[in-house]
DNA sequence: TCAAAAGTGTTGTATTTACACCCATGG
DNA sequence: CCATGGGTGTAAATACAACACTTTTGA
């Protein structure tokens, strides 16, 4: 892949030495919260495939009504990873084949309207990736909760007053980490099925990166790496000559247990 | 700079699912501690500098008498950040002038002989990099303190039944990322003071990945990045021709006060 | 037979790497 | 004047980007 600049990262404001307010001296508590992405096709934007994410509604008081990630406090018994798993399934159905820290995030003026009396609170935000199939059944399908629904990530909250908490910021980052990473890791295939044609892996290239790529050059890449590999299968059904399917087999860069960016293999 | 496969970085075991203990049903607490870099010449290594980092000397169980992280608990009124240097300050008398958070570690066995009725810690760690100058003062010199001293990053703990809890994971990793880090970001400047020669630069790299470069090809490099600047001055004393001392110009990829990896322009 | 996407070939340019070579200084 | 590190030149190898071109299918 080749390298490309993407600009600064988007840096929270990062109010360190800000107002203090005579907040309770409680120690901080400590939440997980996700930001799960999926790639599904933008009816405002041609059909093309963007990232979007599960967003919840906060019925209560700060930042009622708003949108927010999913999230929820640690208990005592589970693993970082764990927790962020489980709040997972349990606010939105998913279960993510890839799942990796993004950052932890404990400034504060998080909350920007404190509450006299309200603890304050470090997140530890995981980040994941999802396939579109899975991404359907979950959320907003049939029997769908009402306050459970995806946006898109570059934009969502913008109409509404933006999002609850940092949570704007924090999915800045973590678009950027996505973006950053597909550059380097084996993630983009976390988005496909176990099979699919080369156009395909493309098209989620061009979705998370934002531009679009030189087809031929691009099947030399991957023809180059020895982790995809051709099936004997085609994709029938399509207006024209049928493509390939291809499988990935390398390492697949699977849903790092600990720190550090899973392979980084090339 | 170069493309370098670094192999695969180290991974903490992470016992996600492992035996859980009748530990007491608190809420986790939060710690901060502090993975501090620094190059210093190595007299077991033919005076050739490594990297090296402070430890202190634990004075309670668990792991009583081995060497850990410098860390301690979050305040309410601090951001995370803020705790990280103020603990580096009371521990080891550092201010560094490069900090950036690591990871969050929260697994259940982090403390590998659990005692009855002891809390269970999340760290959230930061990893900073300070001049070889600053090291000396501080430290193991005059006044220094006796559990307080620099280690090899790479041996630390090695003769003594390792380092306390799991410390020598988050080295590993602290290490894996300065080595990857260097090669994109302008981090190296951190080591050195304000001038330097184009020598001691590539000592810098050196000692960091671990590996010689090619001088010709190392000063190319350099004179094409716009913020390297040339003064009028040359180091004198040495025992052959006085080379040229250089300037750091560009943004100092200063303390990143939130996520991201500072700026990410070679 | 035509449109459109699949798939191949070719070429110019930038980057990396290896290494030969000259320059300047202290001893 | 010579050993040593400072500093320059050059050419091969590799990687990257642009784009012309052929192939194969459905309609």
């Amino acid at each position: 892949m080749s390298q490309i600049f993407f600009g600064a990262p988007p840096r929270p404001s990062a109010p360190a030495g800000a107002n203090v307010s005579e907040r309770a001296q409680l120690p901080p508590s400590l939440a997980i919260s996700t930001v799960i992405f999926a790639l599904k096709p933008d009816p405002l934007a041609n059909g093309a495939p963007t990232l979007w994410l599960p967003l919840v509604r906060r019925i209560k008081e700060p930042f009622r009504g708003q949108w927010a990630l999913p999230g929820g406090p640690l208990t005592a018994e589970e693993s970082l990873e764990d927790a962020a798993r489980r709040n997972l399934l349990e606010t939105t159905g998913l279960a993510p084949a890839y799942l990796e820290q993004l950052y932890a995030f404990g400034g504060l003026n998080r909350s920007s309207r404190p509450e006299r009396g309200s603890q304050r609170v470090v997140s530890i935000v995981y980040w994941a990736l999802v396939r579109a199939t899975e991404a359907q059944l979950s959320v907003g399908g049939a029997g769908g909760d009402e306050n459970v629904a995806w946006h898109r990530a570059d934009t969502a909250g913008a109409g509404e007053g933006g999002l609850a908490f940092d949570h704007r910021e924090i999915v800045d980052y973590a678009l950027w980490r996505v973006r950053t990473k597909i550059e380097y890791a084996q993630i983009a295939y976390h988005f496909l099925g176990p099979t699919f044609t080369l156009a395909q892996l493309r098209e989620v290239y061009e979705a998370v990166l934002g531009r679009s790529l030189d087809p031929a050059n691009f099947r030399r890449q991957l023809k180059s790496a020895p982790q995809i590999e051709a099936t004997d299968e085609f994709l029938e059904g399509g207006r024209h000559r049928p493509p390939r399917l291809y499988r990935y087999t390398g390492p697949l860069d699977a849903t790092p247990g600990g720190p550090g960016p899973g392979s980084t293999q090339s």
